[in-house]
DNA sequence: TGTAGGGTAGACAAATCTGTCTACTAGACA
DNA sequence: TGTCTAGTAGACAGATTTGTCTACCCTACA
């Protein structure tokens, strides 16, 4: 099992080590938390050597920040993958992924909010890419206000990440039945009547 | 400094030991996390015995799990205190109770929020002892809905506590300037105009 | 006076953590 | 052929983790 004849089909990508620690690091740490899962256990079930580990990711905290930014890169494919359609459908569909990855086999919150709890320090590069990662979405939030035609995009971008979050912990800890029907009641109660359905 | 001559004030007490390991835990806990603490330190700075710890507490997380019933009973007397008012001025100064904690010196978001992200397996005593402090949150909320006239309280509840959770987490992460004036308009866009005032 | 309870101090075991370092292997390429 | 690169295997150090256990101290109380 040892990395003889190892995964061909990457020849030519990054490095296939790398992406293995990567691929392995973003299971176990969403799946089981940062802090509960130790280097040697990431190193075992990637088939990477230590030495190899520690030549991509110098210290444990750099694969955390890798981790994160990883998880934005798969969260923001996912939102742009909803494409162009008027600005409330738009919105409706951001939210629903939400009721799409909470109904996953390993479904286990929010990766971000998840993380940002093991790391005390707002300083922290973790904690940084962290909040890049929320300003991000905020800022594509308002942009689809915008084009909706909202009186006050600032405010509502603001009340709508409350919801965003706030809908990421009940789909994780409350589990409710009927999670879709809840999304559509919350967004549509703050977004307000629509003025052109 | 060891313990000669402990605080005579809790004579009577449950115990002045217990009591010690309590506090040191509940700061250090919801300070710095879970899993970043151990219990050597909580013993040195609660100034106790590791054998008295582990006569009161006998494992780290019967511990942990007296801490979030702790916190539970502490954000109980807080919403308590609130006493008797017309139900949506209630209800508010629930909400109120986010912005005061954000406040704090060494606030660090929801004590519970940030626990559970550090406990991964559900059916653990810590996550059931989170749940409960959830159920009985929501149940609150869903008393004043219905004192206030509310035609649907259920599905509000749960709209009012995915906006909780999502306060709480915006006060932590985003620190938004206007934080009072988030909370306000989130609660009242989800509770709609007021019949009475 | 004797005893029981609550507590202290700290050694110890066994596991686990991060991180370093040495020695070796296999393939690509000039 | 020789060299460079990427990688493996794994010992090792040093700190830290939870939890157990022994020996002792002090005070209240019968």
């Amino acid at each position: 099992m040892a990395g003889n004849a190892a995964d061909i089909t990457d020849i030519g990508r990054e490095s296939s080590a790398r992406n293995r620690v990567m691929d392995t690091a973003t299971k176990l740490f969403y799946a089981e938390g940062v802090h509960a899962v130790g280097i040697d256990r990431i190193i075992a079930e990637a088939g990477v050597a230590k030495a190899t580990f520690y030549k991509y990711f110098p210290a444990k905290d750099e694969l955390v920040r890798a981790y994160v930014q990883n998880q934005s890169r798969l969260g923001r494919a996912a939102i742009d993958g909803i494409g162009k359609r008027p600005a409330r459908d738009a919105i409706l569909a951001v939210f629903d992924l939400v009721a799409d990855a909470a109904a996953q086999p390993g479904y286990r919150g929010c990766p971000f909010l998840n993380a940002a709890a093991e790391y005390p320090d707002p300083g922290h590069p973790v904690r940084q890419a962290i909040g890049e990662h929320r300003r991000w979405k905020h800022e594509f939030l308002r942009g689809l206000l915008v084009a909706d035609g909202n009186p006050d995009p600032e405010t509502i971008a603001d009340i709508l990440t409350v919801a965003g979050d706030g809908l990421l912990i009940a789909s994780h800890l409350d589990k409710p039945a009927n999670l879709r029907h809840l999304i559509r009641e919350t967004v549509l109660q703050i977004l307000g009547p629509s003025a052109d359905k």
